[in-house]
Parts: C-alpha cells; sequence; structure tokens
DNA sequence: GCGGTACGTGGGTATATACCCTCATCAATC
DNA sequence: GATTGATGAGGGTATATACCCACGTACCGC
C-alpha cells in the first residue's frame, strides 16, 4: 500500500481539469470572459432569468459560491441582478454587454470543443468515465455512510 | 452552435473532479487531512525533504499556491519549514504529527482507490482518457499560438 | 572582490470553491 | 391577523488555485 505506484485519482483527475481550465482561459483570453463565467453566463441565458438558487442547482455548485461568482459577473456588467416577485429571491439576467461578450466568446469555445473531440475521437469515452465516476463515487459515499451508521449503532 | 447539446468538457471534468475530492474528503474526515494535504505529504516524503519549487514542479502546481498550502500544513504542525543550504531555498519536512495523520489517512485513501477502481473496472480507461486530455489540450494549445504568431505576422 | 544576472520565495490581488450561521421573507396554520 | 416553520440569499471564514512583482540570495565573469 503505498502512494506512486497507485496514484491518487482525485488528484490526477483534478490536474486534469485545471490544465483543462487553463487551455480554455488561455483560448478565451481577449474575449472578457473565462470558462467559468462563460458557461454561468450560458445556463443563466438557458434558464432565463433563473434565481440565484436555480442556478446553483442546475449547477451543482453551492449557493454562496454561485452568489459570488455571479457578482463578479455582475461588476463586469455581464449580468444583472435584481430581487424577484419573491422578494427573497434574486433573478439574474444577461446584460447587453454579456450577450456581447458570449457572441465573442462562444465561437472559441466551440472550437476549442471541437477540436478537443477530434483529438479524443469523439466524446464517448469521456462521457462514458465521467458516468462511471460518478457512479463509483456515490457507491464510495454510500459505503461511507454505511460503515458510519454500523459504527454509530455498535457505539451505541 | 449551442450550449447544452454539447456539453462543456472543461466544467464537466471540473465539476467531476470537484465531487470526487469532496468524495474523498468526506472519507478522510476525522483523519485531520484532505486529500489535498494528503498528496502534499505524500509528494513531500517521497521526494524526501524537498524544496518549494521541487515540490512544486513535481505537483504541477503554481509555486505561489504550494508556499501556500504547506504553510496550511505548517500551522497545522505537519510540516515543517526550514531554509535550505542554498539560503534562497526553503526545505520541507514531515513532522512526526505529519507522520501520524498519514498513518491514519493513507489506509482510507486506498480504500477510496480500490472502491473506486473497482467500480470503474480497472484504471486503463481512466488513465488512457487523462493521457489522451493531456495530449489534447497540448495541440489546442499549439494551435493557439500558432493562430497568435500569423495573426501578429499579419499584423506586422 | 565586485557587479550584474539568474533564481527561489513571499506578498498582493483575484477567482473559484465550500461550509456554517444569520437574517429576511413567505406561507401555512390556528 | 399573529405566530411559527420553511426557504432564499448574504456574510464570515477557510482552502485551493493562479499571476505578477518585489526582494534577497547565489553565482559567474571580470
Amino acid at each position: 500500500m503505498t502512494d506512486l505506484d497507485t496514484p491518487c485519482l482525485c488528484i490526477g483527475l483534478r490536474s486534469a481539469a485545471q490544465r483543462l481550465t487553463q487551455v480554455y482561459d488561455v483560448v478565451l483570453d481577449g474575449t472578457g470572459l473565462n470558462v467559468t463565467q462563460l458557461s454561468q453566463l450560458v445556463a443563466i441565458r438557458k434558464l432565463d432569468n433563473p434565481t440565484l438558487g436555480t442556478l446553483a442547482s442546475f449547477t451543482g455548485l453551492d449557493r454562496s459560491t454561485l452568489g459570488r461568482n455571479v457578482r463578479v459577473l455582475e461588476r463586469l456588467g455581464f449580468v444583472s441582478i435584481s430581487t424577484g416577485e419573491d422578494a427573497r429571491t434574486k433573478t439574474l439576467t444577461v446584460t447587453e454587454d454579456g450577450a456581447q461578450a458570449l457572441r465573442a466568446a462562444l465561437p472559441r469555445w466551440y472550437a476549442i470543443q471541437e477540436r478537443l473531440l477530434e483529438q479524443l475521437g469523439g466524446r464517448s469515452a469521456f462521457d462514458s468515465l465521467l458516468t462511471d465516476l460518478e457512479g463509483a463515487a456515490a457507491a464510495v459515499v454510500r459505503d461511507a455512510e454505511q460503515t458510519s451508521t454500523t459504527r454509530e449503532t455498535r457505539t451505541a
């Protein structure tokens, strides 16, 4: 049971994601958007002026994380944040500047995707690995919950 | 050319990495180490008291990032940071507390790895995807450099 | 030995991310 | 209609991450 004979799946995946993020960001440089912001603008537009919570569920991010991300977009003038009918909620809207940034960025985003998919020979291997990972992660979490429940029961 | 018909590879990969990180961290909870810290302790031990720069190259992280990460480990008492023979360098050493935390954490880390690999049917698909991604990312970067060079040449 | 260059770290700033607690608002019940 | 419980967002704090610049140290050529 050692270390580098079996490199950490988590760290490996994270490194890959970081490198890929940098690649996207380099290519998007000059459009005013990085890949995080691009994806969030796209999501806001797609969801048609969602609330923070809706966007958070959709993206799988924590609400507070998303709130902070969105404030960056607001400061950049790409999103406007207004109080919804339900006064607890904040509604997000892509501004005209945001739409313009999207028009600049999306072609480049698309070009990266195409190039990557070409190199990867399509997205099936990619998608199935992500799906498998999701399933595997869920299995590990179930195991962990099982174990801790057992431990609590034993202790009690 | 739209958005969610072709979900962003980068965002997908990043989400997967984040979820996987959370899984590791849940399982490691109580050992005093999260997966980032665990991997860094392992790397320090493996590299046998490296300098910050050496560790940064090894892990692929930015030096300043690593400096900050390591200061967290120092504050936790798991790593000691001392000035090297070359007075510019800082040498990293895993303390006894750090070694003890590793003893607590490594079996759990190993259990996650085993469980994940079992679910994934081995690591070949995982590893080859990461390798392919690396190659594909390099290709995209080359394209981008090519393009910008061309643009500069044209402009000049 | 001195001066310039190269190199290793640290600090400032910024984003992305999470968790927990609080506060405000809405809704439902009495 | 007032109290209570649920829900949405914000703020505090923390980690992980990057880039750029400043500073101090080392080394090399003279």
